[in-house]
DNA sequence: CTGAAAGCGCTTACAG
DNA sequence: CTGAAAGCGCTTACAG
């Protein structure tokens, strides 16, 4: 089943098919309801493998990504395949192990594997193994990043999409202190450890603007567990009254952490997360924390990079979700002083 | 870059050079080497869709699946991810809207797009859009479904693969009565409200063989907000001492209204997950939960796929995962009567 | 062991 | 407006 096949059941040859279903203007009307009807009758589908290779252009993106089980990594591959489906775009996904120490080899190895797939790529680089993967693409394979807020305005021709989340981390953090707390501290995602991390940045400077103590931030993973190390870890100091967590997963750990160590949330320590995952609002006590919008972001990638892509297609402005405080019950006052 | 300027480098014929990179086995070692050589030199890539489109096959794998932001569709994917990457395929994914009625055509036309890029088929078939994009797929496309416990066992044609999740079910159903509770109540997953649901058989069969009351199993949605709803409708009747839910989000939210309604888990209510998300562990109290290996299963399905399509890899058996009941805080024995 | 031909199903100029 | 040619980068028989 080819376009000849076709061709011939309309009695014209394969090239006016291909003007047809390519929606060439210079084709004779009744010739093109012949053809359309000819299409219809046996089922032609275009065969893809042969578009790309005949012309050049896939219409494929490949997403890398670390571990897709988290909810924001999820949201925005969900985001991505949303719109490149409307697009007609086919979307694949390669997983970067986030091992501890991000395998170098690996990494170059699912770049060159996107790349050989044709078609455009998108990096989720909220992580180190993203990071690198987005520092290891080839300059003439287009790609857009997905990344934290850049420490300075890139340039235009950075193709990066970003939450603002500096600025979510600093609304999170003058929250935290306008309920009294003296300062706040920081349980880490793993890429936030860099001093150029925008949440961590954020973070800071809303302490220091209100004059607070800077604690170092704790080193936290992406699961559960890093934030109830962190948590048992912080509970032993009876100043501590206010965290806030690289994402809710973190905070989940810490919150249980405290209760562990007898420390009620929010009587005596408050908690903030990051991400607004579907659970956090039916947790007990439901999780103060910063809602991303993840799919937007992930809509907004494909966007550039099919503007990239297709002269055709639009391209977009650099696109900034905002950020949105929602206050539940994990954050409340501190404690009367004793 | 093509296999010619590989040939002309050295010195050779094309058709020596696809030899060489198909391992073709009558080539002179010295003969070959030259060619290595030039490749390594010249980095040549063999370009995979000029492959598929040579040979036939495609080394592609397409992933039908609904919200990919439920943790055990999310890990399903990484497992199959993760093998066929080992594997040299490349993986697409489709996402099947869960709209409340699923569109017919929507989920048509993902199948169409799955088989229009060549390759084999992989359908998450947890919930109503995957199991009619199962069923609508054409019968000479290589698939493999990811399904629940099937009714009766499957003929060996039916490429599927499962959890036991009806003795999951029952497992956990015997756990919560084991404890002293007089009867079970069963929050469903969308697709366990059809009577052949397997979580949904294995509860009421513990029931039936204790000799337990058998109440009607409560609808729930994926997420939390289900769970909510359930457990208030749930926490008005005193006699509801044991739930148990057809995921852990569900179980979260269930919590959730129960303690909103003053009902205490476990004090009064033992409630029972399933999947064992990583959050699960960290919860407060933490939650008792049946843990499934979505990644192995994954895994499996990529598989047998394999075996179906390349007569080389072997094929595997029906693979059973076994899952696991994880008992935490959440279970315990009913309140004394009053 | 290696080369020359035909073809996978399309598109892109080139003719008319 | 429509047809005939060449080619995308490979593989698969066919020769020798």
């Amino acid at each position: 089943m080819s376009i000849r096949d076709v061709a011939t059941a309309a009695g014209v040859s394969y090239q006016t098919v291909s003007r047809v279903i390519n929606n060439h203007p210079s084709v004779k009307p009744s010739t093109r309801d012949r053809v359309l009807a000819a299409i219809d009758e046996l089922g032609f589908r275009r065969n893809s493998t042969a578009l790309a290779l005949a012309s050049g252009r896939s219409r494929a993106v490949t997403v890398l990504t670390s571990n897709t089980t988290h909810y924001g990594y999820a949201s925005i591959l969900q985001g991505i395949e949303e719109t490149a489906r409307a697009a007609a775009y086919s979307v694949g996904v390669g997983v970067l192990e986030s091992t501890d120490e991000a395998d170098e080899a690996a990494i170059a190895a699912q770049v060159q594997r996107a790349a050989d797939s044709g078609g455009g790529l998108i990096v989720i680089a909220y992580d180190p193994a993203g990071v690198r993967a987005l520092g290891a693409v080839p300059a003439e394979l287009p790609v857009v990043g997905v990344v934290e807020t850049p420490a300075s305005p890139p340039g235009d021709d950075r193709p990066w999409v970003w939450a603002d989340d500096r600025e979510a981390a600093y609304e999170a953090t003058r929250h935290l202190l306008s309920l009294g707390h003296e300062t706040v501290h920081y349980v880490a995602i793993p890429s936030s450890t860099r001093r150029t991390s925008a949440r961590t940045t954020g973070w800071q400077q809303a302490l220091r603007e209100a004059g607070a103590p800077e604690p170092l931030p704790l080193q936290g993973s992406w699961g559960p567990a890093g934030g109830h190390t962190a948590g048992l870890q912080l509970a032993q100091d009876t100043d501590v009254t206010a965290i806030l967590c690289g994402n809710d997963d973190l905070a989940l750990g810490v919150i249980r952490a405290l209760h562990e160590a007898g420390r009620p949330v929010p009587g005596e320590v408050s908690v903030a997360g990051f991400d607004d995952a579907p659970h956090s609002a039916y947790l007990t006590p439901s999780l103060t924390t910063v809602r991303l919008d993840f799919t937007g972001l992930g809509r907004s990638a494909f966007a550039l990079l099919h503007g990239a892509l297709e002269e055709s297609a639009q391209i977009a402005p650099h696109p900034v979700s905002v950020p949105e405080l929602v206050v539940r019950e994990s954050s409340g006052p501190p404690p009367a002083r004793g």
